[in-house]
DNA sequence: TTGTAAGCGTTATCAC
DNA sequence: GTGATAACGCTTACAA
């Protein structure tokens, strides 16, 4: 009776054996590491076709000291988060880093995500805040390079890199200011990451324009559901002329439930979102918001991985990165006159 | 001078030593493995928290025959791939099987992702298709349990779980035959995974109907913005009274279009998704759709892997699993009177 | 240039 | 129960 184990894969053992070199040397040209003759090279890459070989990459892994892996923790439906793993690919890729994913859902909650991240032995961790972060997760990393992205302000011992969210809101009450707007209301995010900021930011763009009075704060959370949930709030009161929302989805969620309610936006009620996600860009809705800039973020996380790996002297650092508006179709000049301040 | 070189991670041997127990007892004690007493187990444990010890699973899976670990190769922004992702969790988990991640992007194509997949050892793969699959990356699997998802009709060595989507689309165009349709369109979605045959079954249900001559293809794609971007073509020519669509994006980019130019869904035309993604059920919306039962796709590829594993004889299946109608509020009787067959 | 052998941190198989 | 010790498949000095 034939023996139909599944098919053991061919080891450098194996590779060097049928090139008939030595396993240093087989390793070597596979690599592409100096030292093997361009003879021995052409003849270990052929017997490697031949016996169809692949490395082994754990345990190329496990006998090296650096990985040349960098770990990403992520939540796979909100598309700030889904964007910049892709940036992160993008820039991480050709500079020869692998970019493991690992996603945060209700099976794999944070905690759990940056553990299998650390156990998967990356050099560094980029962890894409969902929420606030627990800070007592920082025995796992053992002095490991890792970047926060989106987080509030310091968690202490990770490098934190976000937009600055205060002086993107204070933009957002500045340009509907600019507008005519005064009664200009706020979608909370809630426990969401970096809400507070937002938050903050809207307060003080309120009070810089003596509309303190008209200050009107939501709570709503960081989902279109979220968004679509609280403008019920909002019709059952006096509209605003204006709303600014923690994000994009929120922002999106409000707008069609104004719009179901016929409710006209920017011509009734004008909204900003936040963070200029590729949903923003929708033709239907084309929102006015402000933007993080992705493609930055992805490459000063990944650099200051590779940097904090270079050096371990290097000390964890705050960027904050500056907003920026980005005027689209939702908002205008309010129909109605504005109440006198 | 201080030597800070980043602090060494504590081996095995090292908690070993600490527990003064050899290093076989350690293993046993930190997996839960039968053997050490009580006692051993307690000491271990206890010191294994003093020196903060991890396992190195690159290690453990390299001393390992069978990894439990499932690879899934998917599209970072297509919710029915998200969804699956996530859904997937939700029962390898709870199994003791880990799931590791590969995005499909640009930088990391789905060949590269499925390799990636395989040199970090999975027992089994799940992919969910993006576009037609290229079965030449057989090599590369040697014989590893494979599910494909989603796929067109079977493409060889490896399993395949996809929605029956001819069925699909006759059942929507049935469903608006029902309502009183007669000029129904189809947004197809061109070089898309399984788009030949939901078109076959869109042609099919018209002819059932005797609507052959109303037959009208338009090629969309497969995202919101493909969706919104062909509406344009409808609006150039007489309206249909419905329109069925390849998926659910699509089918938001067609409505967002037709909305945005003055026609209403469903009042004016009536339109039906595929997929039944979390986008089907936003309340501006109601999508009515053709629904894919995406836990079962989810439990029963994973079943799939492990069944497969448990028996190499296990011979690669096909798995077409129907689609269900769900009716929203995107469809009703048409306004007109339809024009007599 | 090439070959040899000592790790890398586990697991698993033995004797004891 | 417990403790050595040989794999696992690769990288990397080091010697030839």
């Amino acid at each position: 009776m034939e023996q139909t184990s599944r098919p053991r894969r061919p080891t450098l053992a194996d590779l060097a054996k049928h090139a008939q070199v030595s396993v240093g040397q087989a390793s070597a040209s596979i690599n592409g590491a100096p030292g093997p003759s361009e003879k021995t090279r052409k003849k270990v890459l052929k017997a490697a076709e031949e016996i169809g070989y692949r490395p082994n990459k754990l345990a190329s892994l496990l006998a090296r000291s650096a990985t040349q892996r960098v770990g990403v923790a992520f939540s796979l439906g909100r598309s700030f988060h889904t964007e910049l793993v892709e940036q992160i690919y993008e820039v991480a890729q050709p500079l020869g880093y692998e970019v493991v994913l690992s996603a945060v859902v209700p099976q794999n909650p944070v905690r759990r995500s940056i553990e299998s991240l650390v156990d998967a032995r990356c050099d560094g961790l980029i962890i894409i805040a969902a929420g606030t972060v627990e800070p007592d997760s920082s025995e796992v990393l053992r002095g490991m390079p890792v970047v926060h992205v989106g987080s509030s302000p310091s968690i202490g011992r990770v490098d934190v890199i976000r937009t600055a969210g205060d002086d993107g809101l204070q933009k957002a009450v500045e340009h509907l200011v600019q507008l005519g707007h005064n009664r200009i209301a706020y979608f909370d995010g809630g426990a969401a990451s970096g809400a507070q900021e937002r938050l903050k930011g809207y307060s003080e763009g309120m009070r810089q324009h003596r509309l303190a009075r008209h200050r009107r704060v939501i709570t709503a959370g960081q989902t279109y559901d979220a968004g679509y949930e609280a403008a019920s709030w909002l019709l059952r009161h006096r509209l605003p002329t204006a709303v600014a929302c923690y994000n994009d989805e929120v922002a999106l969620g409000l707008i069609d439930h104004l719009r179901t309610a016929g409710i006209s936006v920017p011509e009734d009620i004008s909204v900003v979102g936040f963070d200029n996600g590729h949903e923003s860009r929708m033709p239907s809705v084309r929102l006015t918001t402000i933007a993080q800039n992705i493609p930055q973020i992805a490459q000063l996380s990944f650099n200051r991985i590779v940097t904090e790996l270079a050096d371990p002297y290097e000390r964890p650092q705050e960027f904050v990165l500056p907003p920026q508006l980005v005027v689209r179709g939702t908002t205008t000049a309010p129909s109605q006159q504005p109440s006198l301040v």
